[in-house]
DNA sequence: CGTTGGTTTGATTAATGTCAACGCACGTGG
DNA sequence: CCACGTGCGTTGACATTAATCAAACCAACG
């Protein structure tokens, strides 16, 4: 089975064998990460870049009064800080949610990287799909409530775990504990659980332990206005092929 | 006077005369926009890479039910739609707020612009910043109130609007309406001219029409957690030089 | 002057947060 | 094998924050 980056980066468009062989040269032995604990904190000025390729990662900044925002959910084949090569520092944290496989990549295998122009456009569609990605997770936390909140965020995590092969017939494991999606929404974790509550009282989903099953995608991507154009599905292997 | 393109990217760092030189052959007659237009549409694909120099414009997303998001501002200086060597479409509208000149550069320009490593850099710095800037929004929608939500976003406009020259003396001009600030903040137009209020009455901020006169900033960053890293100012000229 | 677009205010309702208790599943140690 | 924590989910009661609706106000402008 071919690794999560080529998989990812694929996401984007074919990759040559060359590209293909090149980058999996890259993945090395991976250092294991249990849940809950920082990858890298603000401030840092990390020497590699970081690859997520197991399990599920978070960003996240703090606010003085001791909130929490998430801003990402890094799954499989997501990159921690490409940022590295151009800011100074860290400007949030990255922490795991559940254990984590994290591969590093010296800094000068990714300046090769960028040399190979099809997988330096892939890199660069990568971080404007992140961009989008904010861009959508504002609007919902700007102009949606909760329950449809809730809604648009399973459906994106849906489609996102379909393109790295962890999601399939409308149900995925999702390690976040309810405090967490708390953080992910803007949220209280008491209201989170009552839109849970809404959202399986309505026949949308069950959602048990780390289970998620989606009943009804339709008409849950109805009730959020989710619209995936925003993850740029539309390369190599949007569908299951 | 220097253009606001080459101000903008030396804000990473400074570039040699060849490089602003070339820079500024880019900056052609601008097109003149009125306010409240849109200057792209989501689902387009434009051929140009479009640039505000003046006035003040903004991305924002529609929900179904006919909410608006403002994701981004765009100062003189930022791009619209550098996304558009990689994404086949726009997945957001931008639309101006007050009347705008906006420059177009050729696609073939910019990607001539990528081979010069220094300029290759700074724009890269550009589009990381502004991922920066959707996270530090991502938190202050998500975890701060009303006051602090436009006290923050206050601290940042100060910051970014005196980068380019367009503040000092902790006054600057923002031509937005409440309903438009409500949009920006994910708040309703009423809630806002509240805050505002306490703002004023907290001897924080004047703000009448379209000035802003920041009293105490201080404060006002206490008040919101603003720090400024995320804005990532530290390059050629921070302070006034 | 009257219109118009924007701001300000009050009254009311809806959404969300906070605090506290309870319950359930799971693991650990006696 | 059972008793006891402990972490998490669930629920209720109540406080706070924000949205909505509607009216009044104000300044700019033809």
């Amino acid at each position: 089975m071919e690794n999560v980056l080529t998989r990812k980066l694929e996401c984007f468009g074919q990759l040559s064998g060359s590209d293909r062989a090149h980058l999996n040269s890259l993945i090395q032995e991976p250092r294991h990460f249990a849940a809950r604990q920082d990858i890298i904190r603000e401030g840092e000025a990390p020497a590699n870049v970081r690859l997520i390729t197991e399990g599920l990662a978070c960003r996240y900044g703090v606010t003085a009064d001791g909130g929490r925002q998430i801003t990402a959910l890094l799954l499989p084949g997501d990159f921690c800080d490409l940022h590295v090569f151009i800011l100074k520092a860290m400007d949030h944290s990255i922490s795991t949610l559940s254990t984590c496989k994290v591969v590093d990549i010296p800094r000068k295998d990714v300046i090769e990287l960028t040399e190979r122009p099809a997988i330096a456009r892939a890199l660069w569609w990568a971080t404007l799909v992140d961009e989008a990605v904010l861009r959508a997770w504002l609007v919902n936390l700007g102009r949606r409530e909760a329950e449809e909140r809730i809604s648009h965020l399973v459906c994106e995590l849906y489609l996102r775990l379909q393109a790295v092969g962890l999601a399939a017939d409308n149900h995925f494991n999702l390690s976040v504990t309810q405090d967490e999606l708390a953080d992910v929404m803007g949220l209280s974790s008491v209201h989170c659980n009552r839109a849970i509550r809404g959202l399986r009282h309505a026949h949308l989903l069950e959602w048990k332990g780390k289970h998620i099953e989606i009943l009804d995608l339709e008409r849950l991507k109805m009730m959020s206005g989710f619209n995936a154009n925003y993850l740029h599905l539309t390369g190599g292997k949007t569908s299951n092929s």
